[in-house]
RNA sequence: GGAGGGGUGCCCGAGUGGUUAAAGGGGACGGACUGUAAAUCCGUUGGCUUAGCCUACGUUGGUUCGAAUCCAACCCCCUCCA
């Protein structure tokens, strides 16, 4: 491979962001030759982004850190059709107040890992919602949609899935890709954008725009996706038990996310590190070349890295620190997370079930009862062998109780003081 | 509009009148082993006031002592025809 001139595709590469680009060469020529804008699109699915689009962050957050401008475009018009590619059935649609409650949470993701400005690196974060919703059908039709070939379109694997397996693909879903390539042609022309980042999934949507650059401007639009990030092992990445693990500190807190981290499998280190932290590789070489037990140091590193890019380094060590407390000194660490109970309530007595409800970590009295039956269940690190068993004040151990299901996940029973 | 096929638990998928809360697999969770890892093995996997009761096989009715299984209407999806 021909040396790359530029620190961002530099970086990009070594650090194992790049999957495939739609002219690699040039593109490194561009980000050599000066500020380049390139842009991201994020759909408003959720009210926070989870770890699976963190890859698609820090490759914005290296653009900015390497003298470029990023742009996050948030998909306020776009997720009001939803994304087909590589989606088995449709999506249900969200309505227009269920997206703009999503925007608002994901804008303060972005705070935390770029810096918005106005300067030639000053990170931009723009709408789609602003263009799309006022288009005039015939209008893009005639404009737009005559370059798009029906044929080729067909033939894009992330409609593939929907195809073969007799799904319909609604005219609506259809609709999505022309839609994403015009936003590339409008950030352009607002902002001077020619770089489409995207998952591999993406790269479908993010070449139509670039083909749509050439034939409506003339203009070299690029491509660059990064690679679908599975754990070694293969599983899909930033699935919990609770589900997925965000971003946003009221949906997953800070000790929860640093726990996720934590529990990295060997295998992964070396690429999380690279992928997720900015550590410089030197370092990261030396922790992923450590061996047996000793790589739980370098899980540590990645855990407190990462989480303090996500909720600030303060956060990070405090997480740090409770894990630190709660399993190697199997100590009580107050920073666990907590549940509170009426006090009164607690005084009358309050069944072991009940508890382990309230406290979240299991779902139902029905997975309580056969959690106990596994041993999955511990109050005071003590296991629950009798399920009617109640508990009161005289369970309080330093003020608090410590519910425990499995030997991860840990809650603080506090009473609360009553009215 | 016509003809045919199909809609089952988190997902895939069996089941065509009765021990069916529904085989099997995947995933997930717990246990053992470890290093808060992986692999492996074991268990669990609708809810509840759990020897019982309730809810569940697209929806709503019906037949029957008894239905996911039979009938009718409706909704949705697929294929072919117009």
């Amino acid at each position: 491979m021909t040396a790359l001139k530029s620190d961002f595709m530099q970086t990009m590469t070594e650090r194992g962001f790049v999957h495939q680009c739609s002219d690699l060469e040039g593109l490194d020529a561009r980000f050599a030759s000066g500020p380049v804008t390139g842009y991201i699109g994020f759909d408003a699915t959720a009210k926070s982004l989870h770890v699976g689009s963190l890859m698609q962050i820090m490759a914005l957050r290296w653009m900015q850190k390497t003298g470029h401008r990023p742009i996050a475009l948030m998909g306020g018009g776009t997720t009001r059709i939803g994304d087909p590619s590589f989606k088995d059935e449709a999506r249900k649609l969200l309505t227009d107040e269920q997206i703009d409650d999503n925007l608002a949470g994901i804008r303060r993701v972005f705070d935390r890992y770029l810096a918005f400005g106005d300067g030639p690196t000053g990170a931009i974060m723009t709408n789609n919602a602003l263009w799309l919703n006022e288009l005039r059908y015939i209008d893009f039709l005639r404009d737009v949609g005559r370059h798009f070939s029906v044929n080729r379109m067909l033939s894009f694997d992330s409609v593939k899935l929907r195809l073969d397996r007799e799904q319909s693909l609604s005219f609506l879903e259809f609709n999505y890709m022309i839609l994403q390539a015009y936003d590339f042609v409008e950030l352009h022309q607002r902002h001077g954008c020619i770089l489409q980042m995207g998952g591999s999934d993406q790269w479908g949507n993010i070449i139509n725009g670039v083909d749509l650059g050439h034939r409506m401007l003339d203009a070299q639009f690029y491509a660059l996706t990064t690679p679908l990030l599975t754990t070694a092992s293969g599983q899909k990445m930033g699935k919990t038990a609770a589900g997925a693990v965000w971003l946003n500190a009221d949906m997953l807190s800070p000790y929860e996310f640093w726990q996720y981290w934590r529990n990295t499998e060997d295998a992964d280190v070396g690429r999380f590190l690279k992928l997720f932290t900015e550590l410089p590789l030197a370092e990261i070489e030396r922790l992923a070349a450590l061996g047996g037990a000793e790589i739980n140091d370098a899980k540590k590193v990645l855990a407190t890295e990462v989480t303090a890019l996500a909720h600030g380094r303060a956060a990070a060590e405090e997480a740090a620190e409770t894990a630190r407390k709660t399993f190697e000194e199997g100590a009580l660490a107050d920073a666990l997370p907590t549940t509170e109970v009426p006090a009164a309530e607690l005084s009358a007595g309050i069944g072991v079930l009940a508890l382990f409800v309230r406290a979240g970590l299991v779902a139902s009295n029905g997975e309580a009862r056969r959690q106990v039956k596994g041993g999955g269940l511990r109050v005071n690190d003590a296991a629950v062998t009798d399920e009617r068993a109640t508990l009161g004040p005289s369970d309080l151990v330093d003020g608090v109780i410590k519910l425990s299901l499995g030997r991860k996940k840990h809650v603080l029973v506090r009473p609360a003081r009553g009215p």
